[in-house]
DNA sequence: ATTAGATCTTACCATACATCAAGGCACAGG
DNA sequence: CCTGTGCCTTGATGTATGGTAAGATCTAAT
């Protein structure tokens, strides 16, 4: 058997996004922007792979450059639970096992083939140092992520599937273009097959895209 | 008609519950804090009085010193659904409403007469000031909810009703002596029916207490 | 080209929970 | 004492969603 192995030459990864990201959030200059990112580890991962499994303590927060990560528990029954997407932009992490140093009941896997910054607690503190407003963006986000926590709890205590799914498209449009419908469902709480049947619903009453 | 009005002498409140919060989450001498209560706004809420409604700017969190509160919002079918309960020693707010200075969706409402303290941004801020235990103690109780936040998600994904209800007197048996049943139902995300016919079931099982 | 695996759909039946209606109980107010 | 009101329960029935199984596509690997 013959054994072919292609070398490619290894791309210099292109940190757009997270650049970009930076400079919105904080108030430093591109010099000082481009002298973090060359300290700032950056890894390839593929299509599930994992960054984080239920029992490990979580060391960063993942920021995704390029490609989609979810982040998802797994019941005692087997069956899983969509935490959260993260498509390009995106941070994801499991902000309580970082700060309580606790094992996670998360795992955070990729679901494409992506490009992900890993953020740890001293880079934080590092850029929090540097800039208030970056202290400031973080202060902010924190507060949004509580917000959207408040907002699926009151949408899975008062709201049905057909809305769940509404709100969902509504919220990610993008997302429902490169996300199996199976961990839709997962996100919305409900079975892949009753996703369909809603799915089935909505068409029949002329419900577009 | 002959009304007659008892004036009680206004007794001065006591605020033992909040004083040793302040004590144990910061480390300012007894005198300071002494000083602090002097200054602080404190409230008789009689049963059935609201603190916040949904429509509001929330501006203040709110202490518990005596007595039960109950957060929770309304849907759209006029449905209630409480979000939290805050018996002594508890606090109570909508955080993203104080923050972003945007109108608050909860309702906030006394269930018992209660003695409460309003909480102010610029109160946390002063005391943080002074403390740097206090703010490390924030920070944590910001971490602690977004992880009990979490936790209700993924019970609301992934457990029976029976198995929220012993999750909820297993995590707070002293509510369950104080809240009608309703409430608790409501917490859990279904009817008073469903509820009582839960509690049954448990109790052929020989569910003690 | 063939196969295997993943995803999505559909049909049928099962179950958890909701809804509606009625009745019991306790407690407060006239 | 009676009466209303709030709370809890129970029974009958309805509905949304789950579970199982099968088939249709589609893609990826051999």
């Amino acid at each position: 058997m013959i054994i072919l192995i292609i070398l490619k030459p290894k791309l210099p990864v292109v940190l757009d996004n997270f650049k970009l990201y930076l400079s919105e959030k904080s108030d430093l200059t591109e010099a000082a922007i481009d002298k973090i990112l060359k300290e700032v580890r950056v890894e390839s991962i593929q299509k599930g792979e994992f960054l984080l499994s239920a029992g490990d303590v979580c060391k960063h927060a993942f920021f995704t450059e390029k490609g989609l990560l979810r982040a998802f528990t797994v019941d005692e029954s087997g069956k899983e639970h969509i935490i959260q997407f993260a498509p390009e932009n995106w941070l994801i992490s499991d902000r309580s096992s970082i700060y309580f140093n606790a094992p996670s009941d998360l795992f955070i896997e990729a679901i494409e083939n992506s490009t992900v910054i890993f953020i740890s607690t001293e880079f934080m503190g590092v850029v929090s140092e540097m800039s208030s407003k970056f202290r400031k963006a973080n202060d902010r986000a924190l507060q949004s992520h509580i917000r959207q926590l408040q907002h699926r709890i009151n949408q899975l205590l008062g709201a049905t599937a057909e809305e769940r799914y509404l709100t969902f498209i509504q919220k990610y449009p993008d997302l429902l273009l490169r996300v199996p419908l199976w961990m839709i469902a997962s996100y919305l709480g409900i079975t892949p097959e009753s996703l369909s049947r809603v799915r089935k619903d909505l068409a029949k009453k002329n419900f577009k895209s």
